[in-house]
DNA sequence: CGATCTACCTGATGGC
DNA sequence: TGCCATCAGGTAGATC
């Protein structure tokens, strides 16, 4: 579900919702959603009596830092969502995994229906290098600024289709299969264009797209899709389907050219393009 | 090395 | 009404 957009609104609302509260009690229903950990009791003794301070996000990570040095590391997978609730008698929604009860009143619940996404404790000097998936992201397209020609040379040597090239984590932190398709329709440019193949004005094109895109779809606070599982943190829907121009739009115009948008299989998954516009 | 697949899950939807 | 297949924002690991 969540892309950068969608996790970078979650983040500025939980860096204003619950930095600085501390938490008094966890529930853990499940091994599933704190997988990494041996058992319920190491998780939780990490986190109780435990102060949240700023919460920052790296790709598709958010990370919320402890007083005591660790950070609890959050990864919303396909369907996760995390949840403000008032207090213990708001109902709890089905597939509720992990409930925060801080000791101001309040919780925080992280809710995932299909359990692909996780939680986890570390120390905070052990996250670089004990969490691979974390020390192999690469560059984040709003946090890291880079030349376009810099952009450039990555590209050159990737010599990767650019569609998997955008949704590799490794390569650029953040992007998933509704924003690549988004970012190569703004930027004209097909979906298995060789990385090693694009003109140097192609290159600043598709560097601007991905920067733009991302920042718009921050300003729209995400995109939510027909079943509207991606909510932030007060349970509200996102906006910016409503901007899309390709994804989910099999069949509709083109907001360009008025060609037909087509859905094509690009690694087992969905995408979409203008065959028009997109060369 | 890259490309392609499968597995991990639940739930919604559509065809018959 | 139900049954079955297909699809869904992600990622890791196996296999070629």
């Amino acid at each position: 579900m969540p892309e950068l957009p969608e996790v970078e609104t979650i983040r500025r609302d939980l860096d204003r919702e619950v930095a600085g509260k501390k938490i008094r009690a966890v529930d853990v229903t499940g091994m599933r959603s704190i997988r990494r950990h041996k058992n319920k009791k190491e998780f939780i003794s990490q986190l109780e009596m435990r102060k949240i301070g700023g919460v920052s996000r790296k790709g598709k990570y958010l990370l919320m830092r402890l007083d005591a040095g660790d950070v609890l590391v959050v990864h919303l997978g396909m369907s996760g969502q995390l949840l403000r609730a008032k207090g213990p008698k708001e109902p709890l929604p089905k597939h509720t995994h992990v409930v925060l009860t801080f000791t101001q009143g309040g919780q925080l619940r992280y809710v995932d229906p299909r359990t692909f996404g996780e939680l986890f404790v570390t120390a905070a000097d052990d996250l670089e290098s004990q969490v691979s998936e974390l020390a192999h992201l690469g560059f984040d397209p709003l946090d890291d600024v880079m030349s376009w020609t810099r952009f450039g040379d990555l590209l050159y040597e990737r010599k990767a289709k650019l569609k998997p090239l955008l949704m590799d984590q490794r390569f650029v932190a953040g992007i998933g299969n509704i924003y690549s398709d988004e970012i190569l329709f703004a930027a004209g440019l097909r979906h298995d264009r060789s990385s090693d193949s694009l003109s140097s004005q192609e290159v600043r094109r598709l560097y601007r797209a991905m920067v733009e895109t991302l920042q718009e779809a921050v300003k729209h606070r995400g995109s939510s899709l027909a079943d509207e599982q991606y909510r932030d943190l007060f349970g509200e829907v996102g906006d910016f389907q409503s901007q899309h121009k390709v994804y989910d739009r099999e069949g509709q115009p083109c907001r360009r050219c008025r060609s037909s948008i087509v859905r094509v299989r690009v690694g087992g998954r969905s995408s979409f393009m203008c065959p028009q516009c997109q060369v």
